[in-house]
DNA sequence: TTGGAAAGTCAACAAGGCTGACATAAACTG
DNA sequence: CAGTTTATGTCAGCCTTGTTGACTTTCCAA
């Protein structure tokens, strides 16, 4: 497969070598794998708690932005309002997340965790960091400036205006 | 948060500074948001068709080790047989995939797609390599090579093993 | 030859997506 | 001020895809 890739990626001479459609294949595999041990140890302490990965990305994006209304998260976590609700409902319920009336705008919900709800936060992303931390010492710095390179391009231009926003404000 | 970050990782000097909470959470994101845009356009393909990740999945890796048992692609997806079960049939029963008796151990179905399945498999993995070689191309060679060592750092160890299994054998 | 293990199937349940319809309160607009 | 839009919440119902439990068929080894 290498004089004429399915692709045609190899038409250049060896410069596009990486464009092959199996080295694209192996990048596809890569993401599926790779996801899966990415919210495995998340998972486990979620299912302790009686919790989803919803329930997960939730918190993690009230924590990452506290007083965030309802409305963003949506954006955010790309569901709908009813899918959102019912994940949230449960939080609120459970004291892990706190819906503030909006002062300016008394329609808007302002999320914040409670002290509860960071100590979930904190007990999930630690565990998810951990296995980051590992894989990234492991790849060491460039890999990891590759990594995101390809992951951002990977993204809807949405979401990666989302993924941007997210730059250490400090 | 550059004396002493969090997660300890600035201890020794500035080499390790990528190893920062801040800079794990970004890589948590981008792994949220790239995994959105990865499956969103296979996504699209199998909404119309009626079927799910489940069976672009199974397609998938059907695709990638014709005449594989409905163990081994037990162990490549981490699903229960039951769960996988219920999207084989339906792919058998709408003439996308074969599963032949086998033929040493009866107790064994034999999966390979037929010009249909193959047919729709070209749609979804086109779909998902042109997103995956627009990404490869912006990022560059060296970016792909990063992306893979993290993502494949990421993985749990038998998960890697799936994953190098699955190296051209051509 | 018989009992256990393995491969696969059927049934039922739960989580978490989705759509649609509708309610309420607040904000905005002419 | 009346009417519209916006933000949020809720109910009802559907679908996919995970789960466990019970069961059949087949194989193999004692």
């Amino acid at each position: 497969m290498a004089e004429r890739g399915a692709g045609g990626a190899v038409a250049r001479g060896d410069t596009l070598l990486f464009l092959t459609d199996d080295q694209l294949r192996r990048g596809i595999e890569a993401m599926f794998f790779a996801y899966r041990g990415f919210t495995a140890d998340p998972d486990r302490i979620l299912i302790e708690k009686g919790y989803g990965r919803a329930h997960h990305r939730a918190v993690h994006f009230i924590n990452r932005t506290p007083g965030t209304t309802v409305n963003n998260l949506l954006a955010i976590l790309g569901v709908t309002k009813q899918s959102l609700n019912r994940v949230l409902r449960t939080l609120v319920e459970d004291g892990l997340v706190e819906a503030r009336v909006g002062t300016r705008d008394k329609r808007e919900r302002h999320l914040h965790l409670t002290e509860v709800g960071q100590a979930l936060e904190q007990a999930l992303s630690e565990a998810q960091r951990n296995r980051m931390r590992a894989a990234f010492r492991n790849a060491g710095p460039e890999a990891v400036q590759g990594f995101r390179a390809v992951l951002e391009e990977m993204m809807d231009p949405e979401m990666r205006r989302q993924y941007l926003d997210g730059v250490d404000q400090g």
